[in-house]
DNA sequence: CGCGACGTTGATTTGCCTCAACGATTGTGG
DNA sequence: CCACAATCGTTGAGGCAAATCAACGTCGCG
């Protein structure tokens, strides 16, 4: 039990029923490939931990054509962030598949305020996990805007080099914003530097 | 002191010596049009928050380029989130330009750090704020990914009427990512339907 | 009034997309 | 374990949205 809190919230010191009440909340699940743990148009309510694994959410466009917003492995968090967290609204607008069997930890986000409502220890890791997303997302938004295709894409994999062997180049093209075709002539350029 | 608090912290019941403590963490800016708050490459320590006026904060790319992160106006905070919550970073990237004569309070992320550990409350409000960002931050980049510039702009317009009517059109070409002779011809095609 | 800042328009270029076809690789059932 | 199909990645031709480069009108301010 420890071992999981630890590697969820962090390795510090915790009451016996600060434990307690941190480990009832959560819920283990299995994810066999190409399984999804999430549809767009569903009430979405949890947050998921991938303790192994990897896992995509992606969106849907009017189109029909998917866009990858985030990818995640081991010590990661996904969820749709944007139904979640985002004002008025309970249903999803993402996707979350499956990518690699995984192991995954549920937890409602109404349990997790309550954790951090009783517990200002993990309020603080919250916060501190909040705002190194916030710069992360300034980043990416900022290379989306400065770099060229070629450039976001050398980019993603030294930054992500776990992610990369994961993954489908179809699904790095999604997250990148270009097609498949784009992204081999990419790579192709780049073997002969 | 009481209605600044408020309006920058929401209107709650606080003791009298919250109010001291978080009223002694702030300094008072006034600030003109054209000049600068933050420089690239300076140290950056604090946030703002924005009581009057309009600025933006912008990144000069490796080709000389400005690109708009961030306009503030009333109610906003603004500050270099990239170096100020991303990891191992205290020179700023960015840079933060007064657009319309500003009127700003200060605070240094130490001493706001200091507040979330001593006020809960305050704790629990800044995360709820940090997860809302976090919404639309994903929507802004899914936003880049889906939308042509033109739908960019349209949704710009009337997601920030306010905005609008306070910078030029180059700043919102700039945030939009665009250049400002395309940010004319989809003016113009806009306004004859 | 005159200058600089801002916005517009035109001609041309370009990076990436679309569509189509075809290899390469992986997986699966017999 | 092979045969075949599906999936994935590559290549080519042509098109388009937006960028670039250049010139010019207009507005506001010192």
């Amino acid at each position: 039990m420890k071992t999981i809190i630890f590697e969820l919230f962090g390795n510090t010191t915790f009451t016996e029923a600060e434990l307690q009440l941190m480990y009832s909340s959560l819920q283990k699940i299995e994810l066999k490939k190409k399984t999804f743990l999430l549809r767009a148009e569903r009430e979405i309510h949890d947050v998921y931990y991938v303790h192994e694994g990897c896992l995509r959410s992606y969106f849907i466009d009017a189109a029909g054509k998917e866009h990858i917003l985030q990818f995640a492995i081991k010590g990661w968090w996904i969820s749709d962030y944007i139904a979640l967290f985002g004002k008025e609204k309970s249903k999803a607008v993402c996707n979350i598949e499956c990518l690699k069997d995984a192991t995954l930890y549920k937890i409602s986000k109404k349990d997790f305020d309550e954790i951090c409502k009783k517990i200002p220890k993990i309020a603080h890791v919250h916060i501190e996990k909040l705002e190194y997303a916030f710069a992360a997302f300034q980043k990416r938004i900022l290379e989306n805007l400065t770099l060229s295709a070629r450039e976001r894409y050398l980019n993603f994999i030294t930054t992500y080099p776990n992610i990369e062997q994961s993954v489908k180049n179809y699904h790095i093209a999604s997250y990148l914003g270009i097609t498949t075709e784009s992204l081999s002539r990419i790579r192709k350029e780049i073997v002969f530097q």
